[in-house]
DNA sequence: GATCCGGGAA
DNA sequence: GCTAATCCCGGATC
């Protein structure tokens, strides 16, 4: 393949392309096709693209060229891809056919990168399973991705699609009775499956006979035939949202034209066409409606090592539930109201989960504000089985609680909760609301909470949410399957980025990825907010650079962070934003600093110790008090709990070079903003760095997820305005260099716990680091933060000090 | 009872 | 490898 060969490999351009890739990922992603975890690509397939891809020609950087390879079509210009032959697809933004692009490259593909005008994807074995576990066949993949070239397709691009797909979604894990099984339609799969010792050691035999009787020969599978289906509609029995959303079939969609050129070219009609065909083959695939299906009972603990195993086998399990044919379990009487009405990105996000009548086990990516757990409950009201919702944190228990409360016809009897504080009597109950921590505590559990595990354990569960699934260390995940038996899974997440190799395990853990959003679509279409990012350059004061360059790392932390100029740009930004009637948080994942901060400007702060009641009051004042419009936070509101009024975000310090943290905060301020469409943005998100330090290349990594999506950030070297506003902090150089010795000090206290600065070395227990209980709102819960203030803010005529002085 | 605090775990 | 934060439980305190 691959045609005459124009490279000349020499040692020269591989320096190149090692070079290119310490500062750019983009040679990563390429990389990464071939090697996706966990043994997801077929061996061949891995030749075959890797051989194709040699046959390019790279110059000087790093750039391939693979003109001989592809053979340009004459109607081109109506067509919106190009699909290169190391899997990486290329799509025009701007094109007349985008959306049915779109649609179909997220389902198949992979997104890299998608700015404005062309979008990345990426052929990955991952993403093609996933593609067939939502219903899409290999000639078809294949077939519309030739439709919407712009060129030929590489030959090894067809023969990878045609490897990662045709023997995958051929084999199913089905719960029955709450006992596991393998499911086929094609007997010699299974035979053939079976002849794998792994595989033997899965299979469970019983002594006593099944329903068939049937026996120990390997060959002897249960066989059945399946019940025809029917056309489902989400959330309920009368299906009240479906068809609310009109599916865009036909040509361009309506809301597109507004931003696009109007097309010019016309849209080749094969390309319309076979959107129609594939979009109503996922909706009805009656294919196997009277196949006969044979299946063998597998062991619920060697489930995952099963799965594992397919995999390599090239035979991955799909998790389907055919829900409305389960006579065993009871439905609950839970629906939709009328009034919950789904948005068009939301009910296609179910149509990949329900769409062939069944639920499929995945996970859904949706931004934050995107309205996840309206997903998570439409999915519940669809199943109508008694449905297992797991979430991170206590305050999230009871936001799913009122989530559900809000969108369905579920009462207070019927969502029952299960944390440390709350336990609702679950018998009868049809929503278990409860935390990972609560089905993964190995240590003695209180008898309450030992009598519900006991029936939760005992259960057959119709569906399990997976809140937040990304956060969950694959771990805990994995002890969450042998525990709770569940018909499907759906996992919900705002982005699946981790800085580990995790995100591999939840493929083969909770199933492929069913849907994944664009944010700067939702963005455009006004569901979430228009956010503008800028990185603010915060010049270090001479002092404070100097003490970094000589200090350790540990040190170096808190001098940026501390970074008097820094202080300032904080100050000034927050005013700016007061005085334009901004709700604004400030993140800082460093304490001191946030303390420090916080009191300073006189605004309230949340961290770790910060009580229950205290955060309640703090946040309810943010939202309703319209003198409270600023507050500091640290990692704290990372998860759990949201803070919808804010529409401005100021990242003071962050953790190292966490894209996900990123992320999350962003989502911080996403929910869409009211009365907001006359502007161009209507929610901000600073990020401040000190100049020249370490901070800057941490920056740079951490936005790498977010210019993804398609953010572009600002930079911002200098705020316009800042010098002359009166009296911000820290002007003078005599104050910063009483803010230096303060910090000075207190990373000396890090080095060592038991010394307090001033005081010599103490012994006895005369100074705790806990004083009594007085309000985290003061600081005053930090004896040797009350120290600084004695000395260093001694001089200071404010309120909040006044309190404690002595 | 409700609330706070500390320990252990991950 | 470290830090911050969280969860669950049990015992102490008001």
């Amino acid at each position: 393949m691959g045609g005459p060969k124009k490279t000349k490999k020499d040692d020269n351009s591989k320096k190149w392309k090692k070079r290119k890739r310490d500062d750019d990922e983009y040679v990563y992603a390429e990389e990464e096709l071939v090697d996706v975890g966990d043994g997801g690509i077929p061996n061949a397939a891995k030749k075959n693209v890797e051989s194709e891809d040699q046959g390019a020609a790279e110059d000087e950087y790093g750039a391939k060229d693979y003109r001989s390879q592809m053979i340009l079509k004459t109607d081109h210009e109506s067509r919106p891809l190009w699909v290169a032959p190391n899997g990486h697809i290329f799509l025009e933004s701007f094109s007349p056919v985008y959306k049915h692009a779109h649609d179909f490259l997220i389902a198949i593909s992979e997104p890299v990168c998608r700015p404005e005008h062309i979008h990345e994807y990426k052929l990955t074995a991952y993403s093609l399973y996933a593609a067939v576990s939502v219903g899409l066949q290999t000639h078809d993949i294949i077939e519309y991705l030739k439709r919407l070239s712009k060129t030929s397709i590489p030959d090894g691009i067809v023969e990878f699609i045609k490897l990662c797909t045709l023997s995958y979604g051929k084999v199913k894990l089905v719960l029955k009775h709450n006992q596991y099984f393998v499911e086929s339609p094609h007997p010699e799969v299974l035979q053939k499956m079976l002849k794998d010792p792994v595989i033997q050691e899965c299979r469970l035999r019983r002594n006593i006979d099944t329903t068939d009787g049937s026996a120990g020969n390997p060959d002897d599978f249960i066989t059945q035939v399946q019940d025809k289906k029917g056309v489902l509609q989400f959330g309920t029995k009368q299906g009240i949202s479906s068809g609310v959303v009109p599916k865009e079939h036909g040509n361009v969609a309506p809301g597109d034209q507004t931003d696009n050129k109007p097309a010019e070219a016309t849209v080749p009609e094969d390309i319309t066409n076979f959107y129609d065909k594939i979009d109503k083959e996922d909706e009805d695939d009656e294919e196997e409606a009277v196949l006969k299906t044979v299946s063998f009972e597998v062991n619920q603990e060697k489930i995952e090592v099963l799965q594992k195993r397919c995999i390599e086998l090239e035979h991955p399990l799909l998790a389907e539930y055919d829900f409305r044919n389960d006579t065993v379990n009871p439905d609950i009487n839970i629906d939709l109201k009328p009034s919950a009405v789904l948005r068009p990105y939301q009910e296609k996000s179910l149509r990949k989960m329900f769409g062939n009548g069944r639920a499929r086990s995945g996970v859904i990516v949706l931004p934050c504000g995107a309205g996840k757990s309206l997903v998570g409950v439409t999915a519940c009201c669809t199943v109508r089985k008694r449905a297992l919702v797991l979430c991170n944190s206590g305050v999230s228990v009871e936001q799913w609680k009122q989530q559900f409360k809000m969108w369905s016809t579920a009462d207070d009897s019927m969502i029952c909760r299960f944390t440390s504080e709350a336990k609702d009597k679950p018998m009868g109950c049809g929503i278990l609301v409860t935390t990972y921590s609560m089905i993964t505590h190995t240590q003695k559990r209180s008898w309450e909470a030992e009598q519900t595990m006991n029936w939760l354990k005992d259960q057959e569960w119709g569906i399990m949410v997976l809140d937040e699934v990304h956060t969950i260390p694959a771990k805990m995940f994995r002890r969450v399957l042998t525990i709770v038996q569940s018909h499907c899974k759906l996992g919900l997440t705002a982005t699946l980025l981790r800085e580990d190799d995790k995100i591999a395990d939840l493929n083969f853990l909770i199933g492929p990825k069913l849907y994944e959003a664009n944010w700067l679509e939702l963005q455009k279409r006004g569901f979430i907010a228009r956010v503008q990012c800028a990185e603010v350059w915060c010049p270090m004061t001479p002092e404070f650079y100097r003490e970094y360059l000589m200090c350790r790392t540990s040190k170096k932390l808190l001098l940026y962070v501390m970074n008097p100029s820094k202080f300032r740009s904080t100050q000034y930004l927050i005013r700016y934003h007061e005085r334009r009637g901004d709700k604004t948080i400030v993140f800082s994942d460093n304490v001191f600093a946030l303390k420090h901060y916080a009191i300073k400007m006189n605004k309230p702060y949340i961290y770790g110790p910060t009580s229950q009641n205290e955060r309640i009051q703090i946040l309810q004042n943010f939202k309703f008090n319209p003198k409270v419009n600023t507050i500091f936070v640290s990692k704290v509101a990372d998860t759990s709990f949201d803070l919808p009024e804010a529409n401005v975000l100021i990242q003071i310090s962050s953790h190292g070079g966490s894209r996900r943290q990123e992320a999350q905060r962003l989502g911080r301020i996403l929910r869409a903003k009211k009365g907001a469409i006359a502007e161009e943005y209507n929610a901000f998100f600073y990020t401040l760095v000190s100049q020249d330090t370490m901070e800057m290349s941490y920056s740079r990594k951490r936005q790498r997820f977010l210019v993804n999506q398609g953010y572009s950030y600002k930079v911002i070297t200098k705020l316009a305005g800042m010098d002359e506003e009166p009296d911000l902090f820290y002007k003078t150089r005599e104050e910063q260099s009483q803010l230096l010795q303060q910090v000075l000090a207190a990373s000396d206290v890090d080095a060592d716990e038991e010394r307090i600065p001033g005081e010599g070395p103490r012994t006895g227990p005369a100074v705790h680091r806990r004083v009594g209980n007085m309000s985290s709102m003061s600081g005053a819960d930090d004896a040797v933060y009350l120290e600084y203030k004695k000395t260093a803010f001694s001089n200071i005529k404010h309120p909040l000090f006044k309190k404690f002085r002595t």
